[in-house]
RNA sequence: GCGGGUAUGGCGGAAUUGGCAGACGCGCCAGAUUUAGGUUCUGGUGGGAGACCGUGCAGGUUCAAGUCCUGUUACCCGCACCA
């Protein structure tokens, strides 16, 4: 029998939406369930396969969990503030308040017409004023508590969205948005210090239920590592060259440092550099290098000699000569290193390339050959000859270069701070006020929110600055601390800014007092089950952990980590095995097969088509085979109701149950879909 | 280079702790219904005439291996001159 899907779907969404038995209940004894999913980010395109794929198991989750009797808080939200609007707005001239509002109402009837069990009373928007207060609200924390700060360094710039990027933003050289290649620009740039937090991101990983794919690849990106950093000083100069290390104990095989071309003390003793032509032609040869060709040259070594000065081996007192090289970053430890090349692979490659000595201090290699990392008995190296563990050694010199006052244990993550400003305009406005004679002064917390302005350009102006400086009525205002004439700071933040909060904000989403009831914080948090996207496990999730583990520490919330299980769904790929894309034309309409099919064929097929967290080609025909199902089961609701079941078919109804119900938990959809549709053929 | 993962019919994919490989679906074949096509229903469908052979490849452990061990190849994802 075939059902007219779009009647019955229709009848039950509207009785559903009647009786809103979606609402979560802000007072219950029930026990609670907290589903989440990432929020949209309502662009012009609609709904795509992907969004109801991503929805469709914490949808089944929480409807599972409404059956068990809980007490079940599954919002919606949308991300809204962002480059796509704003690129739309430029192009169109259409403000991007209006363009955002357009969207977000289509995704909402898309998302209605799906079916999902959204608590539709919860909604927020990241840029709705009422939400966007509290954005700036929680930056202001920060700045009060020392995790906001200005400093002027080599950024992520994107040349095309003329926009300075976060080092998430930025993966693999390539912008997030445009996937441009990025260049590095000395920006004057507003950090969050993220790095503030990378033990407690990692300690809480303990604590959580992620995908060990997912723990790893968040370990690695935030990079830590242990070693020590030491002092070298400047041959007949009163100066030190601090380096880091994670072999301090293959310090006597030191033959020369390398520092990065950014170095600052270069330009400190310029005058006493003889070849500082050649220096600063060097300089300029790797400015104009983007970090994609940088990566390209992995294998090449090119650097210059710095003539003239030279430095000295605290262990031993040998003079060893100084090059710049642009192998050395100046993001990372102290842009500087002590080169051995004996046992490391990168020293050696230079050492070969510029014919500087090499000096074996562990046993067990071919130096004649490659560098040596392995474990050895340590020669040439004074204090240390004869030990033969790394971490023995290690531990021993460290207290040596105590003893001598020139060096200590430390540590460096890859992780860096957060880049926080973009010189855009459809961000919220940072809240901070440039005094000619206080400096920064934040804006006072009553004067949230910092309302973003009207204007008629949205186009980012030549020479890098936000359109918000080119309104006067914005910028000129009086210092919250002298009442002085003063600036406003006319960046916006990220796109990740109001995403990192947002889960808080459904727990209690029209509060004018706080971000959100405490005691409504404390009842629902944390986040039970959050699934999500691959991209986001280095960008979003590391960010919104790590704005959860500060409010924490401020008492604001009462859990470190705010999410306790994370899952990741798979990919839909296009028919022909590939990404779907616009330009490949292999994008599949979720709206039309509901048309087609129904709300609910979609849905099945989209959790039946395979493994969730795998990606998976999307297959036209095979659509058919869950509407068939359907049909089935449509077909038969007299022959379940009225007849006495059989204990065989008892049996087999019992199994089914169980088997779905165990699958569900682990995200094992498609073959819960599968037990029932073997159930139904033995009716 | 580092980290993570994958490899099973024509296709998507199933197979707790090792225990009848290929559940379920698509496709395909045959039949029924239909004026016909489509829909729907029923049966069949890894390969081979067969004994048998079959989970990327080569070994190994075991009464028993898709599953465990050693080696190897291909592909995918993430990071990447991180000191």
């Amino acid at each position: 029998m075939r059902y007219n899907f779009n009647e019955i779907e229709g009848k039950w969404q509207k009785k559903w939406e009647d009786a809103g038995i979606f609402h979560a209940q802000d007072q219950s004894d029930k026990k609670k369930f907290y589903g989440l999913i990432e929020f949209p980010y309502p662009s012009g395109a609609g709904m795509h396969v992907g969004h109801i794929k991503a929805y469709s198991s914490v949808e089944v989750v929480s409807r599972k969990r409404r059956m068990q009797g809980y007490n079940v808080l599954f919002p919606i939200g949308f991300d809204a503030f962002g480059l796509p609007t704003e690129n739309y707005a430029i192009k169109t001239g259409m403000h991007p308040r209006k363009i955002t509002d357009i969207n977000i109402k289509k995704f909402t009837e898309q998302l209605k017409r799906v079916g999902f069990s959204f608590d539709w009373d919860r909604v927020v928007d990241t840029t709705d004023h009422d939400y966007y207060k509290w954005t700036q609200w929680i930056f202001l924390k920060m700045y009060e508590h020392g995790l906001v700060f200005r400093d002027r360094t080599l950024v992520n710039y994107c040349p095309s969205c003329k926009v300075v990027l976060s080092n998430e933003d930025s993966q693999g050289g390539k912008c997030d948005v445009c996937h441009s290649d990025v260049i590095q620009k000395s920006k004057d740039v507003w950090y969050l210090r993220i790095t503030a937090y990378a033990d407690k991101l990692l300690e809480g990983l303990a604590d959580v239920d992620y995908p060990a794919n997912v723990k790893q690849q968040q370990v690695n990106w935030i990079g830590k590592s242990t070693g020590a950093f030491v002092d070298f000083t400047l041959d007949g100069i009163d100066e030190k060259l601090e380096i880091y290390t994670t072999r301090p104990d293959t310090l006597f095989g030191v033959t020369f440092m390398v520092m990065a071309p950014e170095h600052p003390l270069i330009d400190k003793y310029a005058d006493r550099i003889t070849n500082m032509d050649a220096v600063e032609a060097y300089r300029a040869e790797c400015a104009k290098k983007t970090e994609f060709e940088r990566t390209q040259l992995i294998k090449e070594k090119t650097g210059v000699k710095l003539e003239g000065v030279c430095a000295v081996n605290p262990v031993n007192g040998k003079k060893i000569p100084i090059y710049l090289a642009d192998y050395v970053m100046m993001g990372y430890g102290t842009g500087a290193i002590m080169a051995v090349p004996a046992h490391d692979q990168r020293d050696y490659d230079f050492a070969k390339e510029f014919g500087i000595d090499i000096i074996e201090v562990i046993k067990g290699g071919d130096i004649e050959k490659e560098a040596y990392t392995g474990d050895g008995e340590m020669v040439n190296s004074g204090f240390l000859n004869g030990y033969t563990n790394k971490k023995d050694s290690i531990e021993r010199t460290i207290k040596e270069l105590e003893k001598m006052g020139i060096g200590k244990a430390g540590v460096q993550y890859k992780m860096k701070d957060w880049a926080f400003n973009r010189q855009r305009y459809w961000g919220e406005p940072i809240p901070i006020i440039h005094c000619p004679s206080c400096g920064t002064v934040p804006v006072p917390y009553e004067e949230l929110p910092l309302l973003l302005p009207d204007v008629d350009n949205f186009e980012p102006g030549e020479d890098g600055e936000s359109p918000l400086a080119k309104i006067p009525s914005f910028v000129n205002c009086t210092c919250p601390k002298c009442g002085g004439a003063a600036k406003r700071e006319t960046d916006t933040m990220p796109q990740w800014a109001g995403s990192s909060w947002y889960f808080l904000r459904y727990v209690d989403p029209k509060n004018t007092e706080a971000f959100a009831d405490k005691a409504k914080l404390d009842y629902w948090m944390p986040v039970d089950w959050y699934n999500g996207g691959m991209e986001h496990v280095t960008r979003h999730v590391i960010y919104s952990r790590f704005w959860h583990h500060f409010l924490y520490d401020l008492g604001l919330v009462g859990c470190p980590e705010p999410y306790k299980k994370r899952t990741i769904q798979g990919l839909i790929l296009g028919e022909d095995g590939e990404k779907m894309s616009k330009s490949r034309g292999n994008v599949v309409d979720p709206l039309t097969i509901v048309q087609d099919f129904g709300a609910d064929t979609l849905r099945t097929y989209i959790m039946f088509m395979g493994d969730y967290a795998a990606a998976c080609p999307w297959n036209d025909s095979s659509v058919k085979g869950c509407k068939r199902f359907l049909d089935r089961v449509a077909g038969m609701t007299d022959l379940v109701c009225d007849d006495p079941a059989t204990e065989k078919l008892e049996s087999a109804l019992h199994k089914t149950i169980k088997k779905v119900s165990e699958d569900i938990e682990e995200t094992k959809f498609n073959t819960a879909i599968a037990a029932m549709m073997g159930f139904i053929n033995e009716v």
